[in-house]
DNA sequence: TACTCGATCGGA
DNA sequence: CCGATCGAGTAA
């Protein structure tokens, strides 16, 4: 018997390639256990690269300020933040320490939308600071889905504009293809 | 302290 | 298409 089911340590996302690191995530689990022992695993089906000061997209591209300080922390530290006011956006922080870059985590099974995301699951800025791990109680499993060449699909990020032409057009946004919709079976009589 | 704007979402 | 809603960043 095999084992079906890894806890990712936080070491996995520590080399400083942020575009393979958020590649690598569609396919993967993400795993909350609340405080009442209940454990929920979502599949990861959307996220986004943002790679390090020079990307304008990037937080960090405004420098190392209290809010972006959680960016240079150690890879496998969740970087949660409050957008437009309403909703808490997720992202793991990846590379090596002092390198600021992190993989928005936009979108799940069936879960559309990073502000969904977060909603769905409970998440919300109370992660800010704490690691990829049984220790927060929110963590990334491989469960051993395997995602065949194509599967995942490269294209540009979503609302990031303003960051100019160049860095909005880096296609680093990951999406996992929808299951193969059930083919239907053309009505048919037989004689 | 004043002001602007945003890695979004839901409703008109 | 627009309003919600608030904190970060910037300028003063």
């Amino acid at each position: 018997m095999v084992v079906m089911s890894r806890i990712l340590p936080t070491n996995t996302w520590r080399s400083p390639d942020t575009v393979a690191h958020a590649r690598s995530l569609p396919g993967k689990y993400l795993v909350r256990r609340f405080d009442d022992g209940r454990v929920e695993a979502h599949l990861i089906t959307e996220v986004e690269a943002y790679d390090g000061a020079e990307d304008l997209a990037c937080h960090a591209s405004k420098g190392r300020t209290p809010r972006t300080e959680i960016m240079f922390a150690p890879a496998g530290t969740w970087y949660v933040y409050l957008c437009y006011g309403i909703h808490e956006l997720l992202n793991l922080v990846t590379g090596p320490r002092d390198y600021p870059a992190a993989v928005l985590i936009r979108g799940l099974q069936s879960v559309t939308g990073p502000g969904r995301v977060t909603r769905a699951m409970g998440i919300t800025r109370v992660f800010n600071g704490t690691l990829a791990a049984k220790s927060s109680g929110l963590w990334i499993e491989d469960r051993g889905l395997f995602t065949p060449p194509g599967a995942i699909t490269a294209t540009r990020r979503i609302g990031v504009d303003s960051a100019g032409p160049v860095w909005s057009q880096k296609p680093w946004r990951f999406v996992l293809a929808e299951a193969a919709p059930v083919k239907k079976t053309t009505p048919r009589t037989f004689r």
